[in-house]
DNA sequence: TGATGTGAACCCATTCACAGCC
DNA sequence: GGCTGTGAATGGGTTCACATCA
């Protein structure tokens, strides 16, 4: 109920900073020194005066009649994106999906390592998964505790959803992704951030049906996360 | 540039449908005949005056004085989305993700069902992933007019996102979800549905960075997707 | 001159509050 | 009486346009 101090970047501009942050990325290994908000907005595809904006809640890091640095504005992305440290995270689920994000080369890549995966299934216990043996759910809480996990990945089934957030919880976990097609009931403060694949299929099948009725093009869109 | 006879339900309301049926469904193998807006705000946790007016885009399906039938909601919700057919898939790219997506029962338990996957690695062709055989990127067209395809997925690396991207349109598919990386490039009137997990990984880490400094709650979120 | 940074206007989404119907 | 459906008000995000400064 007590919301007052606001996070400083509003929340669309937050989700695109990553964005930029790719993109900047990418110019850096082309060698490219300086981009301006017109080049910047091509390459994400969004308008200059959006890139500008978004940006100056960073703080003002461009340069008149020149551009931004791209050196300098990656290094500040980064900061206030909380990726110039490696983040410790934990997988709750050796499924096809946990295996998956496990080896997912994308997460190693930008800043994250995988230090546990934990599941119930006896039958998973002990295979490797991205590098990381799989162990029993049991000892969560003592991964999470010896690494200093503070971010943690759900994917469970469903109907084990909320008891692998009880238990990243209780494990002292603070921000949760979840990937299970469920609400999570967690307690005020802890972040949640939920990605549905089967909602975003729901999602893109309407706007193909509209396509095929009407021919219109859908407008840009987005997808539910929800933090508690 | 012309984008005049707008899409009837808001952007914002569409991503609350399929959350909405998910729960519907739920409560339907409850036993469950009758909801009200209160209950399904609280079971969705979003607040119920939203509820009402994203069902009111649908129709007026409600009873005043009494709620909303849950079989009745459900099928309207379905009919809106399109989910009351089955769609054909074809997934580009039978990597970590591509498989998992193919073996993720979540998918074909929502009213769609993958009927290729194909990759440019000869070393993947022929395996059997999520009961259907990797076939060469070669046969994409093919597959995609077969079986009257008009969603693809791509689960490529980034580098090879536009080619895939480029190969679904040229074969004739309309909607994109796109899991790697990139901004794609294509035509007007192609739907693209971009899912970034490691985007989503960086959002998760900045709240959690302000989680450590203030102990601030940070509101509702959502993650970009673009269409073009 | 050229591109940033930003007040102001605009537009969409959320919320309120109550009229309307069971 | 209870709950839906919806105009009206509010608030946030996007876009415009221009002052500002290298």
């Amino acid at each position: 109920m007590s919301d007052s101090p606001r996070r400083r970047i509003p929340e669309a501009a937050l989700g695109r900073l990553p964005v930029y942050l790719r993109i900047l990325v990418d110019l850096a290994s082309d060698s490219v020194t300086r981009v301006s908000s017109e080049q910047l907005a091509e390459l994400a595809a969004v308008n200059a005066a959006k890139v500008r904006k978004d940006l100056s809640y960073l703080g003002t890091y461009g340069t008149r009649g020149v551009g931004y640095d791209v050196q300098f504005l990656t290094y500040q992305i980064q900061r206030e994106l909380g990726l110039n440290q490696s983040w410790p995270i934990v997988i709750v689920g050796a499924g096809n999906l946990g295996q998956a994000l496990a080896n997912f080369s994308g997460i190693s890549e930008r800043g994250f390592h995988i230090v546990g995966v934990v599941d119930k299934d006896s039958s998973k216990i002990g295979s490797l998964v991205g590098g990381v043996r799989v162990t029993h759910a049991d000892e969560l809480a003592q991964i999470v505790q010896a690494k200093s996990v503070s971010i943690g990945i759900i994917a469970t089934p469903a109907q084990h959803a909320q008891e692998a957030a009880d238990s990243l919880v209780r494990a002292g976990v603070g921000s949760i992704m979840n990937f299970a097609p469920t609400v999570l009931n967690v307690p005020e403060g802890v972040n949640v951030r939920k990605v549905d694949l089967a909602l975003e299929l729901q999602i893109l099948s309407y706007y193909e049906q509209c396509r095929n009725t009407s021919n219109v093009t859908p407008a840009d869109t987005a997808t539910g996360a929800v933090s508690a």
